[in-house]
Order: C-alpha cells, then sequence, then structure tokens
DNA sequence: GTATGTGAAACCGTTCACAGCA
DNA sequence: TGCTGTGAACGGTTTCACATAC
C-alpha cells in the first residue's frame, strides 16, 4: 500500500463489508474468504482484497478473514468505534423520519439537536431532542459538540442551512436538498438526492425508441 | 455518435442538468453555454457536451444551447414528459416522509398506492392515497398501472416487498432499505442507502492517526 | 471571435493472474 | 493445497485540444 490515494467508493464498500460482516458475525461464522464475502455483497472478490490492502493486511493466506478481527479492524478504519453526534435542521416529514431512523440511531449515531425554522414546530420533543430555533444553533451545535449537520430542509434553505451549521463549526454534512451546496474546503459533503436516482429509472424504464432523436438512426443503448 | 453503450452516470448527470435547466428557463435565461451550465453544476464543460453528445447535436456552435430547446430534449431523454406511477411499500416514518415528499410530487411522480403489513396502519389516507394491506398489492399495481416500486420497509422485509412488487409486474424498484435486493434481470434496481452515506462522512473526518494500522508507517491519504 | 462536437490522451478504478505464505 | 496480497493488464470515464460551424 504505501501513500497512495483511496478511492471514496472504497471506504463506502468498507461500510458495506462491515454490514455484511456483522450478520456473519451474528449467525456464528468465524471465518470467511474474500470470495464468500464478495458473494454476499455482490462485489469481485479481488476488489475486497484490494480495498482491505489499503489499510493493511488482515487475512490469513490459505485460511481467508476472521470475522471479528476484520470487523474490528474495518470499525477502527470507518471510525465505527466512536459515537456521533448529528444536529438536524428541518423538521418537517422527512427530519421527522430521520430523526427516528433506525440506521441512525443504535448504529454509531446520536441526535443531539434539531433546527426549525417555524415557530410553531420548535418546543416539539421527539425521543430526546427538542427542536429549537435556528437562531440557538451556533450555541447549541457547539455546546453539544455536533459533528455532522443533517440537512432537510427546502432546496432554497439549504444553502442557509449549510453556511449556519458550518458557521458553528460543523465540519461533516449529511445534504438531503436537491441542490449543490458551496462550502469552504475543510467541510465534507455527502447528498442523497432521491429525484437523480428516480430520474435514472425513469430512463431506463423509457423505452429507446420514444426518445429517438431527429439526428440519429439508432437508438442508443444502456450500460448494463 | 452511434450505437455506443451510455454509462448510468451520464444520465444521472443529465437529470442535474434538466434541474438546472429549469432554474435558468424560470430567471429568464434563454442561453447558456456549456462552460457556464459546468460552472453551476460544479463539472466539467467537456463532460457536459459529451453528455449531451450521446444523443445528438442540441447546441449551435459559437453561441451555446438554447436553454428551452435543452430542456425540452434533455425531457424526452429521460421520459420527463410523461407522469410516472409509484407504489410505496411500507407506511412507516419515512414512507409517510416519501409520500408527502415534494422531489416526488409536481415533478413528474404520483404515488398511486400504497401498502403496510401493519393492521392499524391500513385504511389510513395520506392525500389522496389509502393505506391498503399486503394482500390487494397484486390486484392493486396492476389495476392502477404501478410503473415503480418504492420500498421503505425495515431490512428484514425489503425482499419479500421486491418479491412482491415484482410478482405484481413492477420494473422499477427505488430501495430504502440498507440490503442488496436479488431481482431478475429485467428488474432495474436504484439503492438509496443514508449509512453508507454517513460512514464515508464519520470516515473522513475520522483522523488518520487514530486508524493507524500495526503494519503501516504513514497514515492513507484521501482522494480529494 | 466564440462555443460546440469529437478524436486522442490521460487518468482512475476494476479485474486478472500469479507469487507468496500458512 | 488454498487463499491472501499485489503488480500488471484492462476497460471505462474524464479531460484535453482542436477542427468545425455559426
Amino acid at each position: 500500500m504505501k501513500n497512495v490515494k483511496i478511492p471514496s467508493i472504497a471506504i463506502t464498500r468498507l461500510s458495506l463489508y462491515a454490514r455484511n460482516l456483522k450478520l456473519l458475525d451474528q449467525k456464528g461464522v468465524e471465518v470467511v474468504s474474500s470470495v464468500r464475502l464478495a458473494d454476499i455483497c455482490g462485489i469481485n472478490p479481488a476488489q475486497i482484497r484490494k480495498d482491505l490492502a489499503y489499510f493493511g493486511q488482515f487475512g490469513v493466506r490459505g485460511v481467508g478473514y476472521y470475522v471479528k478481527e476484520l470487523l474490528f479492524e474495518i470499525g477502527k478504519i470507518l471510525g465505527l468505534d466512536k459515537e456521533w453526534r448529528l444536529a438536524l435542521v428541518g423538521v418537517g416529514n422527512l427530519g421527522f423520519a430521520l430523526l427516528r431512523h433506525a440506521q441512525f440511531v443504535n448504529h454509531g449515531y446520536t441526535f443531539v439537536a434539531a433546527f426549525d425554522r417555524k415557530p410553531k414546530r420548535v418546543g416539539i420533543k421527539i425521543g430526546d431532542v427538542e427542536v429549537a430555533p435556528l437562531e440557538n444553533m451556533n450555541r447549541l451545535v457547539k455546546e453539544r459538540g455536533v459533528e455532522i449537520g443533517v440537512i432537510a430542509v427546502m432546496p432554497g434553505s439549504a444553502q442557509k442551512a449549510a453556511d449556519m451549521l458550518i458557521r458553528a463549526g460543523v465540519c461533516g454534512i449529511l445534504n438531503f436538498a436537491p441542490i449543490q451546496l458551496q462550502c469552504l474546503a475543510h467541510v465534507f459533503v455527502e447528498n442523497i438526492d432521491f429525484s437523480l436516482k428516480l430520474d435514472v429509472l425513469r430512463y431506463r424504464l423509457t423505452p429507446a425508441r420514444s426518445r429517438r432523436h431527429r439526428s440519429h438512426s439508432k437508438p442508443p443503448q444502456l450500460l448494463a
């Protein structure tokens, strides 16, 4: 390995490996080969070995990987051993669902604050979190050590929400608004964009003939 | 162009172009160059021209692209001129939020059915949609011409939900459950996986030193 | 002059194939 | 023997650079 650049997608896969290793562990499986794990994850075995090689040597030649040990090592890489504190901006339907979402709660994430612009939402308690007004963001984010901000506001308010989070000291943002946030270089942003995904489905389900164009004779073919 | 394969990611970008062209159009902008549009979308201008070249020649040399015309052409490619019918499976917090989500409603998508396993949820009306029991899926999906299924159930029920949707005739699935669905080849699946995205953030925010490994001397560097 | 459309080049990630080791 | 770890080959996407057209 050495000082190589690690593709972002490799990190996503590591998280996927961790998820499936946890399931194997729960089933009592103690050792797994890259072939078996690759099969479960639906990818190429060499890919797994390459991804792991970025960070070290975790397997035993001729044997495979010890499930518990590999899980522990990936956990260290991804920071899974630490609990991360989230703040939500925008407590609409989506925001509300995220506050209660099982994939966040009990998976190393805790919402420690929630903010909304609308006065009628302020003060509502959802689980352990009480909705606070935007004016309190700066203070609460610092007091409660928020590390990641989750944006679930309307597109028109998302940039402002991001600016406020960053000013309050947040360095990671999970953005559900369908816009490209402009952020300083030290801030990491991950976007979750429902409609882009749906549009891909829509394209694939659209028969090629209906989009045939004036200047073409053959319809384009989609990559598998 | 001709008979080339079109990368799936190019389709995602087309959807992004459409979104931003719509905004430009609303602002009264009539012509846009690939440089300007690329700047807005945060990508390389040549990328835009290449993506469009898969489908035809939509620009005017020395001038740029007419916003309305390009929007129309991309709309034809993506099937944006048609309304698509969705069915939701799993009316929990997330499902409820999706039913009301503005990016679906008024953007060419309509939920025409919703299903839930729990009897106490059956019969509830959300907007125009009444929650139905799973047993009615086969009939309702066919009656109402559902084209895309949206899965928002617990991970343990997601495969079953997919199987039922496919049996009922659905060919596209938007899956919010954190598992890899096993589907027949003719079915298109797009996954939206919150926790994988959060884990990427978590990795980037984890200081390299804390994951330094026994067998290394230098911490790995993240790709920008 | 200016911006598109497009071959060619560069870059990056994936897969292969085998050396190395238990 | 069996499976990992990894250099090399491959394939695909992005970017460059320029001919082409307005």
